[in-house]
DNA sequence: TGTTAACCGAGACGGTACGTCTGGTCTTAGA
DNA sequence: TCTAAGACCAGACGTACCGTCTCGGTTAACA
């Protein structure tokens, strides 16, 4: 009856097992063949045994993306906003193309869309921190005149990534480089510092 | 036996019902709970009929929604290209947040994530046309030096509707109308004409 | 909305069609498999037809076997009991055992035990008559002295005939002729004339 | 997964459950209407767990009428073979008639006409094991002098019940108790001790 | 020779049972 | 107490067959 299991307890082995299985099993065969039973024969792992750590299959995978997603853990910040933005946009890209990650993540934002929960779940431990870094680095560049003062930071982070996640979700093709540039071009001018001419 | 029905023979009555039911459960119900046999019990249809005439749940609601989503025959041509795009966008945010169509459409997305050939028919069926009579006028615009010659448009188009779909997808708030004047005025900053002050 | 359709405009070929298609079918598939559809097909038939003229699957194949299987007008009459008997026998095994007929009406029998009105039919179309034939027979049999003047005749017709019923019933070989000779052998013990060593 | 469960963990709940559930719907709706979703919404098993156990209605059916049918461990041996013969056909006849048994029994009777498979199970679990009984007590009564040296045992086990399935089979009136001395009568004076006037 | 009523082939339809599958819960025995 | 194994309930899935129905087209007797 054990509401909250002990995690002190807990055997780390069949928690790597169980993500490094659903992992593996979303590359090999999609996310929907992911299924728990599935992750559970090829963790060595018991279905009890995920039901008491992961509320649903959707966690499992949440938990192990999280956990490879690499983290910028700061953001970069070379001087040159231009090339920050390129950077960081590569590295979301990254995410998606990823041959190990990309199909359990694509997985879960389809998921999401039908979740609301567990697409709270996904922006706080995947997404939201990763847009705040961008937002602060962009919040320095205004202030430090690499921007426009009037700049409108909200609007162009949105702009910034959105046409990834809507190209992913419709599968069009994924952006490539030479359209990340245009995206930064186009951003640039909207809200870059104001002509000297 | 035959592997194609005769469309000519079709009764409209059971294709009517069926399309209703399929929208009726996804907004009382969502979508997932708009099961087959839940839309054959409501539409006083039997599944062999639906499976007889579309593959799977998912060709329902396509169909379902195509035929109900208000089609602007033409796209809004007012001379101001700023009020067009806030309309255009607004007829976009229209149909995810119409309460009899929305559930169904986000419900399309989402599938549609984790099946190519639906998002392929969403695309086709749904979205491309749209997306092309805006990309018209904006071409017309550019030519009618509304907008920079040099305008990159593809990359503008994105970047216009995209964040309605991601922050859907992701269950942020779908934006407000200041949000997207905030949107225009940032992207015709960057393609609109060059200044004369 | 004709009820009781008019049999003098009756197509016979499709009568006919439909009673082949319906045996061959037993024949090569068996029974199960000869569903109304698959006849139809066979047939060049309409379902809509059929059901006119036929309340169900089992009612053809009724039809059909009645109109195919052998109907030996008059019951062999040798003078000699036993052989006569045996004839009988062999004629009710032939039906069984016919390659054409066999499969259709051991199928019409199982029906027959899941549905009373269908084995009245069977009884009266098919069984009764012939029946009624060797029991006229063996009461000529006990006027003459052939039999014992107080052999019990409804018991010894079912004990001669009902061994067929019951081992095709359970998939038990079916008599070969030296079974039928020990029981016709068996049953004149019993009720044969008086012993006159 | 597993194809073949293992049986030490089934739960007996749900295996009681089911054969209850499918004799009571054999007795009050009839054996056709006994299908495999009524049974498991009364037993309150899944659909499931039932296919892991058996692979069809008809092993369900077998299995619940092999528990419950009444199994006279030793066959009735009074020294008078005639009654014993008597008993024997009325504890057949019991099963036939039974309220509780009757209709299922009946219902796999008319399967396995169908279903060699069905019908041998049928005979291995049902029936051989009874009639072994019988041609026990009928060698041993021929032995011991209460039949003729020569009596046809095979012959005379086969025309004593065979009756009971054929009447059952064609829905005639199943036999009463002067029937069934009158078919003792019979094959008693077929093989029976020689006359000794 | 034209009308017309019934039959006919084709097959769509509502209904219902099938047997399979997956998600999430529960039980058992062992460590 | 936690684990592996896996049985369990719930219920959606897509298929098959049933018997009814609707649609035009075709006969064939009558006008």
């Amino acid at each position: 009856m054990t509401r909250t299991p002990n995690p002190d307890r807990r055997r780390d082995r069949s928690r790597r097992a169980t993500l490094a299985a659903a992992l593996e099993l979303c590359v090999e065969r999609g996310y929907a063949a992911a299924t728990v039973d599935a992750i559970a024969a090829r963790a060595g792992v018991s279905k009890a045994t995920i039901y008491r750590w992961w509320p649903a299959k959707s966690a499992i995978l949440l938990e192990a993306v999280d956990e490879a997603a690499p983290i910028p853990e700061t953001f970069p910040d070379t001087g040159d906003l231009a090339a920050d933005l390129l950077a960081w946009l590569s590295g979301i890209l990254g995410v998606f193309r990823d041959p190990h990650l990309g199909p359990a993540f694509t997985g879960l934002l389809a998921e999401s869309q039908l979740d609301a929960h567990l697409a709270q779940q996904l922006r706080e431990r995947l997404i939201d921190h990763r847009v705040a870094q961008l937002e602060e680095r962009m919040t320095k560049a205004r202030e430090n005149g690499e921007l426009a003062a009037d700049a409108d930071l909200e609007v162009a982070l949105d702009v910034l990534h959105s046409p990834i996640y809507r190209r992913q979700a419709l599968h069009y093709p994924l952006p490539d480089d030479t359209y990340l540039d245009r995206l930064i071009s186009l951003v640039m001018r909207a809200i870059g510092p104001a002509h000297t001419d």
